[in-house]
DNA sequence: GATGTCAATTGACACTGTGTCAAGTGAATG
DNA sequence: CATTCACTTGACACAGTGTCAATTGACATC
């Protein structure tokens, strides 16, 4: 306990940080959040904020962590992973990482953009959109063994589509510029893929 | 003809920029491509790129154009408008739509990668996405005059559908990152546009 | 109460890339 | 011969990232 408050009373700075990271990102539709206004946010000089991240790509890396954390993602999808029925888990987890993409959308578009100049972004990217991908395989399995899996269509393949299907783009694509309603997408997404990939 | 070769020697630098321009984004795979790398790869002086283009954005945007214009897209998306039937026609603007997207790809993946930050990229990019849903906005009309439209659905949701199905980030995922070959790519999304919207 | 530690501050600076400007060159045009 | 035009050169402003050294203020320890 004590050594609970110890470093959270230690980590206080550095989580403003990425408090303040994580709401700039959310606010400002554009990636063009700079460091400075980053430490602003966090009442900080904008040379304290390279004490606690190496650079701009370990501080994003890092709000994506601290995200997941605060929101519970792992939760949330191991509730997804529970469904018995083939199906049932592949709806089940259409809706919990379709729910999840808003929340992270913020970040998510600041590491995307980051992604043609910085490595790291680009590792920390890839890294969460394998666990997603990962989680597309386990139902596609799921669905597999219940002979649910539509004819002709290899689990790679479905894998794939599925992946495709539940990607930040498109979300951002449907519910951003063709005005869906978060609602709206995860039912299409549902539908969508039941076509595609039960049979 | 005294005018054709006229603009066309007259033209000569500004083409041979865009050239670079070309080449430079679809060799390097990322987007780190810097005015000066252009300029030295069309031979003249970085300062002498302005001359020709207000500005980075300005001068990918005019890329975009150019290779339009080599590659000779309207030619080819005018074919696709010919198909009489409502599926085959669907399935032609895929092959041709689908097929165009590596050509332009190099060039796209800078484009949305200034997205964020440059607005005439941003501005660039957007009417280019719109002229594609225009193109699958037609292909869906032609598909309900057909009655061939999925029941239930929409021309609006069917054409945002097969907008995002066709959209670049798509084709990227699945050719670069899935290791699907342009051929399987196609085949695959006009067996996924039969199914989503054709009922 | 002196000492040391540690987070943070301040001001300065290097570096990169974009975009601008002024002066100059060299070849073609009239 | 003078002008014009595309281009060159060198210099510079500007923005944003990342680094560094010297300093401050709080807190802990002996």
């Amino acid at each position: 306990m004590l050594l609970y408050i110890m470093s959270s009373e230690k980590n206080e700075t550095r989580n403003r940080i990425l408090k303040a990271t994580w709401e700039l990102l959310e606010s400002k539709d554009g990636a063009d959040v700079r460091m400075i206004d980053i430490a602003r946010k966090a009442d900080i000089s904008r040379q304290a904020v390279y004490l606690h991240f190496e650079n701009r790509g370990d501080l994003l890396v890092a709000t994506t962590r601290y995200i997941d954390d605060i929101k519970n993602v792992e939760e949330r999808l191991r509730k997804s992973r529970q469904a018995k029925a083939g199906t049932e888990r592949l709806l089940a987890y259409i809706e919990a990482w379709g729910n999840y993409i808003p929340e992270i959308y913020g970040v998510a578009k600041a590491l995307i953009a980051l992604r043609p100049v910085d490595g790291d972004a680009s590792r920390a990217w890839d890294d969460r959109m394998d666990a997603v991908r990962d989680g597309c395989e386990a139902a596609i399995k799921a669905l597999q063994k219940d002979h649910k899996l539509l004819d002709g269509l290899s689990p790679k393949v479905a894998t794939d589509i599925l992946w495709m299907l539940l990607s930040v783009p498109n979300w951002e694509l449907l519910t951003q510029r063709c005005g869906w309603s978060q609602k709206a997408y995860i039912k299409h997404m549902k539908a969508q893929a039941m076509r595609l990939l039960v049979g």
